[in-house]
DNA sequence: CGGTTTTGACCCGCGC
DNA sequence: GCGCGGGTCAAAACCG
């Protein structure tokens, strides 16, 4: 797969056939993996050349044998590092669970001083109580409060290690906690909808962190906000806002019209878009009236039954169950993408960075997921998308029993203009684990409390991740979301790989200060998984006790202080303000 | 009647 | 400056 992005974004789009069963290769899933954690393939035309399909003539059955060493070498080294990240994750675990039985005597000290002060503070402390009477039990919210951001500045240290700071603080105490991490028990419905009253908006979050207000969500209008800012020349405002608008792009094989995400939308426009004789749809979200998140969906040209939905913005309202499959997961692979994209570029990829390629392949343990920096090369165009990509975006791709073209369609689909030199993250359900399932609808109690919907699939194959897709747009059932929770729960709970990932996508959250990605999705993120919650909220953790950008602490386990791309937030301001 | 969809117009950025 | 294309707006039409 890594190889694919590399042709696409140098060879152009004659490789897309070529290259489209790549992924399907045995040990495609294989060599990626901790291939991420370095960027160290990002370089390999030989990488990619070692895949079967590029055989086309005898002469280079010899190159593909050096390559093929090239590779295994690469491999051994993979290893070595998957094997040192799983030594430091085990270490981080156990760093967390002491940090979090520390919380929980905090907590119990603090509890009966505190009382029944603000309504806010008692649903935290009923929260914090309830996670002290199980604390196993937790739900993680994928997207980072709204407010969060403001308090990042604190919580850059970790909300953990922040806890241990602040005894006598307990408000803040509790709120650095719930920065990185929604503690929460999932048996309580009202819980969990009190937690999301606690939510604020992603944007608010940008307004906060400006004018450190203290309104709640009220203030959110996202696009009154921007042109307010736009008129009024804030471009700091609109440039933290659009960095966090990193796009998740889902490939599905859908017959009907738009992919039934749990949530409600309401079509807004359409558009004819070059390139593709399908109409481009646009959505807003509507289960709240102010929610900023939109999406697009259309349908792939070159092959009909394949349906493009790209999601924007973070929802700033509490989501039904069955929604926060697609949220959550698109959520944390955007802040996957925005912490990645900006900070770790040069860690990740160096070679990206610094090669006219300026497009490479990583796996994450087996999570393919590519880094294409398009900033100096002309994407090819692909005939569904000549669309300019104002931001960064990340496609989950679940097509991959599509015989071909989709290989390429990562970096084809959306080819980061040059109108945004960020990397792209794309993900693909070829690899062994990954992707989304989504619910269907609301479930009818709304907020289904007892089934902890695990928002991402792992350990299936893409065949079973859209089998199980159809099963739940058929059915819609509980019982289909619980076998769903038990695939999760297992998946998380025994591959280190998928805690990397989620640890980047809450430590990117964390660690951005934005507070974009999260808010909305709220309640309904409630990842059942035991002591897995561990491992991620800890693994943020830097020795020096600041967070590390998620993708540098998956690639490099070198802890680099979190910043901002300019670039990105520059070019996505622009972009941002014409919202 | 309220919410959603449709659809032409409009705005904006970009490239030439 | 102009045209193009993407994205959004908003009035009208539609629907339950």
């Amino acid at each position: 797969m890594e190889g694919r992005l590399n042709d696409s974004s140098t060879s152009g789009s004659e490789f897309q056939e070529d290259k489209s069963d790549i992924g399907s290769f045995g040990h495609d899933q294989e060599l990626p993996r901790g291939g991420s954690t370095r960027g160290q393939f990002s370089e390999e035309g030989s990488w990619k050349s070692s895949s079967p399909n590029m055989i086309e003539s005898p002469g280079n059955n010899r190159k593909e044998e050096k390559e093929l060493e090239s590779t295994k070498a690469e491999m051994n080294e993979v290893r070595e590092e998957n094997a040192r990240l799983k030594t430091m994750l085990q270490k981080i675990e156990n760093d967390y669970r002491s940090l979090q039985m520390r919380f929980i005597d905090i907590i119990q000290q603090q509890e009966p001083k505190n009382g029944n002060s603000s309504s806010n503070n008692n649903n935290k402390s009923a929260l914090s109580h309830e996670n002290m009477e199980e604390p196993e039990l937790v739900s993680l919210r994928l997207g980072t409060s709204p407010r969060e951001p403001k308090r990042d500045e604190r919580n850059t240290t970790s909300s953990s290690s922040k806890t241990r700071e602040d005894h006598s603080d307990h408000r803040r105490l509790k709120e650095s906690l719930k920065l990185g991490l929604d503690y929460n028990l999932e048996g309580s419905k009202s819980d969990c909808v009190e937690m999301v009253a606690l939510d604020r908006s992603p944007e608010n979050s940008v307004e906060e962190i400006t004018k450190e207000e203290e309104a709640a969500g009220e203030t959110w209008p996202p696009s009154k906000v921007l042109k307010t800012v736009r008129s009024n020349g804030e471009d700091e405002i609109s440039q933290q806002a659009s960095v966090k608008r990193a796009r998740v792009s889902v490939r599905a094989r859908c017959d009907t019209p738009t992919m039934h995400d749990g949530c409600q939308w309401r079509k807004y426009g359409q558009k004819i878009a070059k390139g593709n004789p399908c109409p481009r749809a646009y959505y807003r979200c509507t289960v709240a009236a102010a929610c900023p998140v939109r999406k697009q969906v259309q349908r792939c040209a070159e092959d009909m039954s394949i349906l493009i939905t790209t999601y924007e913005g973070t929802h700033n309202h509490p989501l039904p169950v069955s929604a926060t499959a697609m949220a959550s997961t698109t959520s944390a692979v955007a802040s996957m993408l925005i912490s990645g994209s900006s900070t770790s570029q040069p860690g990740l990829l160096p070679q990206a960075a610094t090669t006219t390629t300026a497009s490479a392949t990583n796996n994450l343990h087996g999570l393919n997921f590519t880094l294409s920096d398009n900033s100096r090369t002309r994407p090819f165009h692909f005939p569904n998308t000549s669309s300019v990509q104002p931001f960064p975006t990340i496609t989950l791709d679940l097509t991959s029993n599509t015989p071909s073209h989709h290989s390429n369609l990562y970096s084809s689909i959306f080819p980061q203009s040059p109108k945004y030199p960020s990397n792209s993250l794309s993900f693909s359900s070829e690899s062994n684990m990954v992707p989304t399932i989504w619910g269907n609808g609301y479930l009818k109690n709304g907020y289904n409390s007892t089934s902890n919907i695990g928002s991402v699939i792992f350990g299936r194959s893409p065949s079973q991740l859209l089998d199980q897709f159809n099963n739940y747009q058929k059915n819609n059932q509980a019982s289909s979301q619980q076998v769903l929770t038990e695939t999760l729960t297992k998946a998380i709970t025994s591959d280190p790989s998928f805690r990397s990932v989620i640890a980047a996508a809450i430590s990117s959250l964390a660690a951005e200060g934005d507070g974009n990605q999260g808010g909305g999705e709220g309640i309904g993120q409630k990842l059942k998984w035991g002591e897995t919650i561990q491992a991620i909220n800890s693994n943020p953790l830097a020795p020096n006790g600041k967070l590390i950008s998620a993708s540098n602490f998956l690639s490099q386990q070198t802890p680099l202080p979190f910043s901002l791309s300019k670039n990105h937030s520059k070019d996505a301001a622009s972009r941002d303000q014409m919202n």
